[in-house]
DNA sequence: ATGGCTTTAAAATAAAGA
């Protein structure tokens, strides 16, 4: 079973992009980030021909999360997370999928810092945190991936002297990740790679493709009950090379059958 | 170099991204 996150930076301008990923991928499961559009903008149709039910959680301009399965409709658990009620960014949606608990997110990006986006950043990964021990304590088979925003180790990044005034590097944000690793979660592809060197991200600018200046901050955490069954996973890159693509590649974790 | 590209929203610029 594989399970695959894509951060598409605008779900309108990537169509044809996505539709050939799904199509040679083939995934299960996808989560999108990034989707930036409205909810009666999602091109569900499109996704329907290719065979993909989908559920999505939209907003206008930015943001904006999906989940698709292949052959089946994801059942939706929950969208967006408890604890500020006054928040309409579109960036968390859970479902129940082929018998595994998958939540799709797209963490707050957080610059400049300091700042207020840094600020509730932050909150946010506490917010994450607590709805992580909730699904936790139920000792489901259950991946929460996507678009963290965290470079979580120096050998995650092509220069962490380049990167160290990033809201994706601060110490406050690594610590919040690694809680949630230390709450018994599990870094699908970091744990597979301890060496580092995998980027899931490269910037438009400066030619950052072409000199490998990347950095990986798409990440996939397992509880114990889908740690057990990942038998491999990888960073689709040679999509991110590709005409109109998105800056990042899609990222893809394959699973044994329970 | 708070920039360099890219998308969205909306009608020329501005916000947001990372």
């Amino acid at each position: 079973m594989k399970i695959a996150t894509f951060n598409i930076n605008g779900i309108k301008a990537r169509l044809p992009r996505l539709i050939e990923w799904l199509d040679e991928a083939r995934p299960a499961v996808a989560c999108l980030q990034e989707i930036k559009t409205q909810d009666e903008g999602f091109p569900a149709k499109d996704f329907e021909a290719l065979g993909y039910q989908a559920i999505w959680h939209g907003q206008k301009g930015f943001n904006g999360v999906a989940i698709l399965a292949d052959g089946s409709l994801p059942v939706e658990v929950r969208r967006g997370l408890a604890g500020e009620p006054e928040d309409e960014h579109s960036r968390y949606l859970e479902a129940e999928v082929g018998g595994v608990r998958v939540a799709c997110i797209y963490l707050p990006n957080g610059n400049p810092v300091p700042g207020l986006k840094f600020d509730y950043k932050l909150r946010w990964l506490n917010r994450l945190r607590t709805r992580m021990r909730e699904i936790a304590a139920e000792e489901v088979p259950a991946i929460v991936l996507g678009d963290y925003n965290v470079i979580p180790r120096d050998n995650d990044v092509w220069s962490p002297a380049a990167m160290a005034a990033d809201a994706l590097m601060q110490p406050e944000s690594r610590d919040a990740y690694a809680r949630l690793l230390a709450d018994g979660w599990t870094d699908a592809l970091g744990t597979l790679h301890p060496e580092g060197g995998i980027w899931t991200y490269w910037d438009y600018q400066t030619g950052a493709l072409q000199r490998d200046h990347g950095f990986r901050i798409d990440h996939a955490l397992l509880s114990p009950e889908l740690a057990d069954r990942l038998v491999g996973a990888g960073v689709d890159k040679d999509h991110r090379a590709r005409e109109k693509a998105s800056d990042h590649a899609p990222v893809w974790f394959e699973f044994r059958e329970a």
